[in-house]
DNA sequence: TAGATTGTTAATCGATTAACAATC
DNA sequence: TAGATTGTTAATCGATTAACAATC
């Protein structure tokens, strides 16, 4: 099913994700440059301002056209509004709030949104106690109330910052009311029919991310054998056959469950204490670390 | 400076970031798995719970090493630990939280956290109406108290959720008490030093990604022209020359801003209200399109 | 042994980057 | 004209995916 190339190339409906994710940044940039009414700005300012590099930044906007002055740079004002317009963000788009707890609130007085041409159609939560109340200047409406407001306000945006039980239930009553894009925040996988999008924020997540480059960090200075394989996931296939096996055999689940940090060198690792700033936190990973730390 | 390889490949330090990212989601079907004392899972299954295809979950899993077995699948507990260790939650994580708002407040008290390794060491804020309050059981401190704490405490993960301004002034001090990782809720780009890892959570940048294809699914039916150049842009050099320069003379800044979104089509599009789910919001996009939004 | 499932290969796709001709 | 900067090319890198041999 591939599209007929236009010219060269098809273009016409491809901008692809990576740029679209970054529209936003250099949206940001240039609003910050338009309220110090700086006329134009080069590609490398821009994607200094943006935090990317300045090719990056030119093959992106090539995406969107020529819209720069070679020997100049952009027009700051210009670029704005067509970096909106390619968004979506010179229309209006009403968005319902699902789940009023902290997070919901932060959402709501959020500045961001308004500016932007998002509208806080409506916040809704099941919770008798919180609706009723106000946030950010609006009232907390049930969510028996879903249905109507979404299609009374044509809302085609929802935000779940519900708890994680609750998140399907309600993303699939948005998308049962005509929503069709959902931003998750709550910890939860969501399933929706083909057309809808969800883009899902996990703070979490990040926050396992960077501890993952934090703890390489700790234990970086020499070309420590951190991370290599263990002996038996190298040897020959049936010592690592065996291997599995063992580790199989190794729990009825939940035994090997409470015992699993608690054992051999991963408690020795844990004892030390976090940070190690600089210092090797943990000793260079040997080759029978794997297996020191399999449920006993 | 290439690393010198071990064998085929050098293996060792390299777990793309991708699978990186997408650990953390493996980890969470796992523990639900694991707390429904499921035993083993396949490739298949896990991939379904944790939103991914099964080739690309089999692909992450043999960069950290041969965890399955063969006709049988993955032992859940197991893995939950091997991909614990690797991500660095086996270790205790004290983490400071700048910014005592809705949104710390929202992070203070997520659950997520404290399940994963995360221990939140302090709460700090500048605002004295704030300080002395608490969330989440912890007492909120003022941030003349940040470099003690960050020291005694050992601190290497910060979260700012500061407002924008203050953000980059937060984190030079993190930084300068010896945070090494940054997660930064501030619509800002943060400049930080080698070695300092940020991470950025943007809520407004996910809408408008969302809107973006929201907008595309609007016009979609027929292959109409959105996204094609204009005939100035495809026109021989003198021509666009000229088109670019009359866009330049266009505006004093100021002036150009004010009135950017408020004539020609752009305004006609504007009126035409959000959504139109399933009709076309906006006319198919014509040639002219984008000299018509020039700014006047 | 037969059925199931992993771990790996190789092809493909998409994103990044440096370099530079085109053009102001 | 000379200096500056864009827009594009092409090389490279990294991520995804289907397919299947290896192995339980």
């Amino acid at each position: 099913m591939r599209r007929t190339p236009v010219g060269r190339q098809t273009r016409a409906r491809g901008i692809p994700e990576a740029t679209v994710a970054r529209l936003p940044l250099y949206l940001r940039a240039l609003t910050a440059l338009s309220e110090r009414s700086v006329p134009t700005v080069s590609s490398e300012e821009l994607a200094a301002a943006a935090g990317v590099n300045s090719a990056k930044l030119r093959k992106d906007f090539s995406y969107l056209g020529s819209y720069g002055t070679r020997g100049v740079g952009y027009d700051v004002e210009y670029l704005v509004y067509q970096i909106s317009r390619e968004l979506g963000l010179t229309q209006d788009w009403p968005v319902v709030i699902v789940g009023i707890g902290n997070l919901g609130h932060a959402l709501a007085n959020y500045g961001g949104f308004a500016s932007r041409g998002f509208r806080v159609a409506a916040l809704l939560d099941a919770d008798p106690a919180v609706v009723g109340s106000s946030a950010a200047g609006l009232p907390v409406r049930h969510m028996d109330e879903l249905e109507s407001i979404v299609e009374s306000q044509q809302v085609s945006i929802g935000v779940i910052t519900t708890p994680p039980g609750a998140a399907q239930q309600v993303c699939d009553r948005l998308v049962e009311a005509g929503v069709t894009s959902i931003l998750n925040f709550a910890p939860t996988v969501l399933t929706v029919p083909d057309g809808v999008d969800v883009r899902k924020v996990d703070l979490s997540i990040e926050l396992q991310i960077l501890a993952f480059h934090e703890q390489r960090k700790a234990g970086e200075e020499p070309e420590s054998g951190r991370g290599e394989e263990s002996v038996l996931d190298r040897a020959p296939g049936p010592v690592r056959a065996a291997a599995a096996k063992l580790r199989r055999a190794a729990g009825g689940a939940k035994d090997a469950k409470d015992g699993k940090a608690e054992s051999g060198k991963a408690e020795a690792a844990k004892g030390q204490g976090a940070k190690a700033q600089g210092a090797r936190a943990e000793q260079p990973r040997g080759e029978s670390e794997r297996s020191a730390v399999m449920p006993a």
